[in-house]
DNA sequence: TAGTGGTCTAGACCACTAT
DNA sequence: TAGTGGTCTAGACCACTAG
């Protein structure tokens, strides 16, 4: 019998399990072998449904395949959809530096449009924030973002994070799903001005209704100059 | 003693007991109580760990959800990212009459950008289709898409289909996974006149390489009128 | 207190794969 | 033939919820 991994004696069962076999194959090859759930009881000292329990989780999440009659193997990363991102995190996956000027953070009531898209009654109070967004220094698009100040109280208060997306995930309300529009057009004068381009440039406009769990927490537009932004998506899932 | 209803001698009970409980709760309103675990272990005479895998698979599929101590319920439908559609499905599902005029459909040797968007080598045959799309009648996008000849064989002598992407789905290659890039620009003079619109109308510029599996089956560019159409997407998904 | 899902045991037989 | 995952049994105790 093999000394075993002590790793919390008031975890689960099944947990200990799933976390050891997760320790052991993140990293390994896919393709590479896992344990064998019948090396797992005799290590663990537990029933196999026990151990079954802690695979079937690993599968699930795509950790690990079955293959019967062979073994239990690293799966190959499944391809997934696109994680849901703000401005900061999408310039810095991209290497650039983000930087935003505040032109606008204020409490307002909440218009028709606003108040629907998030799930609020006209005259609820919203928080309203624009904001000129750059990039490696360069002006890059122009956003307004209403949020519900019911979720975000103090906000206001608070002093301005740079991150909006940080600033929800740190209030456990990272958008879960979201819902995008987008389109072309020219920008206006204001428009070019801000973003330092000509008049009737082409611009793409970029609305977001954001979701966390239950509660709309981000409805936001977005004028983006075309010359220096590409949107990217991935849809759907492998596996 | 209930009666069983025989569904299949052959099946697997677990099979049984998951299907005999999808039948029950599709339909039902969300929190609707599901058969408790117990209740099916006496209808049908089954351990509950066989009942507890059947009803695994369907919380792990969304349909139900547990809630401790209270009872296994009719999970509310989850949000869900947009489902890869090429233009006559979603221009359909817009309400809208979907047409395609062929402006161009032959075997071509790949550039080199085509062939690497492809995994292909540089020289393969890919199959080159343009069209001009419409809605209603009127010229909405011009699409140009490159195919794996390998994976479509008979492709081009067998009379083009209207959707594409009901024609990689009647082969087994419906995509699964897609990563598109939009951005925004002006027409070109010969696209303002396919399109009919005045030149320099502002277009929405689309790109896409679909998988399915792990074949790439299209890679597309499309140019759409910004007045016209605006794209539509879901990312992520709740529970 | 009765019922629920969550966890766990100690076996069993099967079909399949690899040697 | 030995090993693997797939399926299944007949119990058990726990924490939690609801009346």
């Amino acid at each position: 019998m093999e000394e075993v991994l002590v790793t919390d004696g008031r975890a689960l069962k099944h947990v200990q399990v799933r976390e050891y076999v997760r320790n052991l194959v993140t990293g390994a090859a896919p393709g590479s072998p896992a344990p064998s759930e019948r090396e797992l009881v005799q290590h663990f000292g537990v029933a196999r449904m026990t151990v079954r329990q802690a695979m079937d989780a690993l599968v699930v999440e795509g950790l690990l395949e079955r293959i019967p009659g062979r073994g239990t193997f690293v799966a190959r990363p499944r391809r997934t959809a696109s994680r849901i991102t703000g401005y900061t995190e999408e310039m810095t996956r991209r290497g650039m530096l983000a930087e935003s000027q505040t032109l606008l953070a204020r409490r307002e009531q909440a218009g028709p449009g606003v108040a629907r898209a998030l799930a609020l009654t006209e005259g609820d109070a919203v928080i309203h924030w624009r904001r000129l967004r750059r990039a490696d220094g360069v002006p890059m698009c122009i956003e307004d973002a209403y949020l519900n100040e019911v979720l975000l109280p103090g906000f206001l208060q608070s002093g301005m994070p740079t991150s909006l997306y940080d600033s929800l995930e740190s209030r456990g309300l990272r958008p879960t799903w979201a819902e995008d529009s987008v389109n072309a057009d020219k920008a206006t004068s204001e428009e070019s001005s801000l973003l330092e381009v000509d008049p009737m440039s082409a611009v793409l406009r970029h609305s977001r209704r954001a979701v966390s769990g239950e509660k709309v927490v981000e409805v936001s537009r977005s004028v983006y100059r075309a010359d220096r932004y590409t949107l990217w998506v991935q849809l759907g899932h492998d596996g």
